[in-house]
DNA sequence: CGTGTTTGACCTGCGC
DNA sequence: GCGCAGGTCAAACACG
């Protein structure tokens, strides 16, 4: 909660993880920040590399080893925040660890399964629309942040549908879901118990649509400048 | 009036 | 098989 409170972040759709076109990016008011995340593919599953930022609206990329990142320079010796790709089910488990105790930088095999909405979620829609959750190969992306403010703005829309204070966590996790009517994108927030400052958010899944489309009004078409790469 | 948030209950999955 | 913890839903409430 100092001066610099409001610090915002804007992030590119990690759900493109997958290998989706980058699609536009939110409209980045001066002092706020991209967050970049060039994603690599590879026989295992895909990997992706998060920038990261500070308070200070200091970036900070965070590469993952054995992935060849071409713009491995920067400063990730500044002071990166951390952030891990995870292979589904392993964010959530992750994110409560890291209440905890959060390596510096964690990382971990994305696997971008084809079905992320395991088996297909309508199928099971038999048991009623009551969840086919867990064990679902869904994309995620978990990565933590350092801010004063809970939702870091990354150009979608979301809706909060629950909150659920979790163990080894003194702060309450929250869940959003994606606002746009056919996008399942859901979104755990939460903060580390050990620092409150640092705030560990969880992507889940894959938008359908643009951030532009939904609440970024088009104004930011050419932050498609930024380097998000996917093979 | 519409939209978004809050909160408690319920359900499922996982570990023991 | 049981219990625990996480995740989601839905009704109520608050705010714009």
């Amino acid at each position: 909660m100092e001066g610099s409170s409001q610090f915002e972040t804007c992030l590119p759709s990690l759900f493109s993880l997958g290998a989706l076109p980058p699609p536009p990016l939110a409209p980045l008011p001066n002092q706020h920040k991209l967050l970049q995340m060039p994603l690599f593919q590879e026989q295992g599953g895909t990997h992706g590399v998060m920038l990261s930022s500070d308070h200070h609206g200091g970036l900070y990329p965070l590469l993952l080893p054995g992935i060849p990142f071409c713009n491995s320079s920067a400063g990730a010796g500044e002071k990166p925040t951390g952030f891990a790709v995870l292979d589904a089910g392993e964010a959530g488990t992750l994110a409560a660890k890291a209440a905890g105790e959060i390596p510096s930088t964690t990382t971990a095999t994305f696997h971008g399964s084809s079905s992320w909405w395991k088996g297909s979620a309508a199928e099971a829609g038999e048991k009623g629309r009551m969840k086919v959750r867990r064990k679902m190969r869904e994309p995620r992306f978990c990565f933590q942040t350092r801010s004063d403010v809970d939702v870091l703005d990354d150009g979608y829309k979301w809706r909060k549908y629950g909150q659920k204070v979790v163990k080894n966590s003194l702060h309450p996790r929250s869940y959003y879901r994606c606002t746009h009517s056919n996008c399942r994108v859901k979104k755990r927030v939460e903060r580390l118990s050990e620092d409150c400052r640092m705030v560990i958010t969880t992507y889940e899944g894959r938008h359908t649509h643009s951030p532009c489309s939904d609440d970024a009004d088009g104004a930011g078409d050419h932050i498609g400048s930024c380097a998000f790469t996917s093979l």
